[in-house]
DNA sequence: CTAGGGTTAG
């Protein structure tokens, strides 16, 4: 009896005189809500319901709390009909609901996506407390509708409700501009919440979403009391600015402070890993990852670590054997097969794709397009650039357009870049024309090339491409007096082509050589080597190719400036360094040369080696004397 | 009843 009471108790006094009026006695009152309220525990949303209509025809109500249980069953089940149903239920009875039910199905209509619903009760409800309003603000910056959030937010302190940290980690989210992250920030301060983990997280997150690194990092120096989330979030924003070396650095830091790393940590590792190109530290965070085996996101980066690091077996092996494959996972793969030369194997499995895979997206396209490019493919370049809108329902964005204008270049097709730019949906931009110029250099178009490099210059003056590409047009035709005018305006502004740098990795230590630098301690030794292979390479019809001098703007004039080539002295180095089963592994700034493609190719099979020459845009695998791009790059 | 971190291209 006492159990009872205690029950009576929680029904609100209204709804209370309800039960005594229609129930035919207290006791089965009584057992009613006992099996509602037990139905509700154990989440079996179907009996629940059943039993809340058999009170209803009783004209027994329950109480608020056994409501928001019975909400959180129906969230657990994603039952919208019947969340709804239990709404009007609720309201429908006379009484009115306490704040924190109406917040409990505020939380409802969020989670199950019915903002309209949601922002609708919001402004219905007589009053609101800092959960209602952090309720509405989190779910507008979860959708990025950031202004509707700041919106809230400032309507809120307007209002005179204080905002807790639940608030302001959810806003942090919705800001755009670093003048209202200080602004929070200071507030954040002022009320002694800057502290809290969640604030902390969302805090460097937004800093480093806004490219702000040192404010993150300063974020995170203050910590006292962290948690590996926090640590994640600074490791990522490293990661993601491609500042490789600090998120590495700072994963050593928090294994040292006794955090362990989660599938998020290993995650951001492993960009950092593509990033730097480090194959080997990649394949040991590897290791790490199996403890994760069936987590998505982190067998995605580590597919793509092993493309970029141009290890395409193991790449190979980890998709094949990933269950759940998404657009992701799909589009690395295809991407990492094109960018390594192998353009069929890409466009076959983008077949298989279209069979048993997931809908591609439009970065799924680009791979695509870039493995036409790369092996010249134009008419099926064309095909799929002209098919993908009726085939997978994406229109061509820029990128697809660069893409399209980069294999047109590649293949000399100078008129019909030209009618693609003028036909294009978007105004052409800086990587437009430098595609064209490009395209204008290979096949020595010297008036589109110039025009090109006009519409460069209109648009970004700094731009150092532009001329370096005008330059080597002129000196190609030998227009030695417009060289010298393009190398003066340069001079005028200040600017200076970024020197050729090309890195390997050997014994876990980043070698870097960097054209004119002879500060290498085995420089001498590699200098020997080098000279010795080009002699016997001469004997064998190597001629350096003069011709790609003409590129080098900085450089000193003849085979001299060839035979210093960063790549070269890498290559070098690398063999000097591995045995000859070892795959040698260089990173480079610029694109490769004519003549150090040519090098390569000949030592490769000089030495019986297999090198991967990795640059801003492609891979290069030289093996027997031919390089997997087919010299078409 | 309300809050934080990770993957593809450019």
């Amino acid at each position: 009896m006492k159990a009872v009471s205690k029950l009576l108790q929680k029904i609100p006094p209204s709804t209370l005189s309800c039960s005594y009026r229609y129930s035919s006695s207290l006791q089965e009152t009584s057992s009613l809500l006992n099996d509602f309220t037990n139905f509700c525990y154990h989440r079996d949303l179907p009996r629940a319901m059943h039993a809340l209509e058999t009170m209803e025809k009783h004209g027994v109500y329950a109480d608020a709390v056994t409501y928001s249980n019975l909400i959180k069953c129906c969230l657990a089940h994603k039952a919208v009909r019947e969340g709804k149903r239990l709404h009007h239920h609720v309201f429908s009875n006379g009484y009115a609901p306490k704040t924190f039910l109406i917040n409990t199905f505020l939380n409802m209509y969020v989670k199950f996506n019915l903002l309209e619903e949601a922002q609708k009760l919001f402004d219905e409800m007589p009053e609101r407390n800092v959960v209602s309003w952090t309720t509405m603000i989190s779910a507008y910056s979860y959708v990025k509708l950031n202004d509707m959030a700041m919106k809230l937010f400032v309507l809120m302190v307007r209002e005179g409700v204080m905002p807790n940290m639940y608030t302001f980690s959810s806003v942090l989210r919705a800001c755009e501009r670093l003048y209202d992250v200080k602004q929070l920030h200071c507030s954040m301060v002022k009320v002694g919440l800057e502290s809290d983990v969640f604030v902390r997280s969302a805090l460097i997150d937004v800093y480093s979403k806004l490219g702000e690194l040192l404010e993150a990092m300063n974020v995170f120096r203050e910590m006292v009391t962290g948690d590996n989330v926090v640590w994640n979030s600074i490791i990522a924003a490293f990661a993601q600015h491609s500042d490789g070396d600090e998120a590495l650095y700072l994963y050593k830091s928090m294994g040292r402070a006794s955090f362990p790393a989660d599938q998020s940590t290993l995650t951001s590792v492993l960009r950092a890993c593509t990033s730097l190109s480090l194959l080997e530290l990649g394949r040991q965070v590897h290791v790490h990852v199996l403890k994760f085996d069936q987590d998505l996101i982190l067998n995605n980066a580590l597919l793509d670590m092993y493309c970029k690091c141009g290890s395409l077996e193991d790449a190979k092996f980890i998709f094949n054997r990933m269950a759940g494959k998404d657009v992701i996972s799909w589009s690395t793969m295809i991407a990492g097969l094109a960018q390594n030369g192998f353009s069929m194997e890409a466009l076959n499995l983008f077949g298989s794709m279209k069979v048993q895979g997931p809908k591609p997206n439009h970065i799924t396209i680009l791979g695509v397009l870039f493995a036409c490019s790369h092996a010249g493919l134009v008419n099926e370049g064309w095909y799929y650039f002209r098919s993908m809108k009726t085939l997978c329902g994406i229109d061509p964005g820029r990128e697809h357009y660069g893409c399209m204008l980069d294999l047109l270049g590649r293949a000399g097709k100078l008129d019909d870049m030209v009618k693609l730019i003028q036909e294009m949906n978007c105004e052409p931009d800086v990587v437009t024309w430098r595609t064209l110029l490009d395209a204008c250099r290979a096949h020595r178009n010297v008036d589109l090339a110039a025009y090109a490099a006009k519409e460069i210059q209109k648009l970004d003056p700094q731009d150092i491409g532009a001329y370096v590409l005008l330059s080597n047009i002129y000196a190609n035709s030998k227009r030695w007096s417009d060289v010298a005018e393009v190398r003066k305006a340069m001079r005028v502004r200040g600017l200076r082509k970024e020197p050729g740098c090309s890195w390997i990795e050997v014994n876990k230590k980043i070698h870097a050589f960097i054209l004119g630098d002879k500060s290498h301690p085995q420089i001498d030794e590699i200098d020997k080597q080098l000279n010795q292979f080009i002699s016997r390479l001469s004997g064998a019809g190597y001629v350096p190719d003069t011709n790609f001098v003409l590129q080098d703007l900085e450089g000193e004039q003849g085979e001299d400036s060839l035979r210093n080539h960063s790549e070269k002295l890498a290559i070098v180095y690398g063999i000097m360094s591995f045995p000859k089963e070892k795959t040698i592994r260089i990173w480079k700034n610029l694109k490769i040369c004519g003549d150090c493609h040519i090098f390569a190719k000949l030592i490769a099979k000089l030495e019986q080696r297999h090198i991967v020459i990795r640059d801003p845009i492609r891979y290069h695998h030289f093996k027997d004397g031919v390089c997997s791009c087919g010299d078409y790059w």
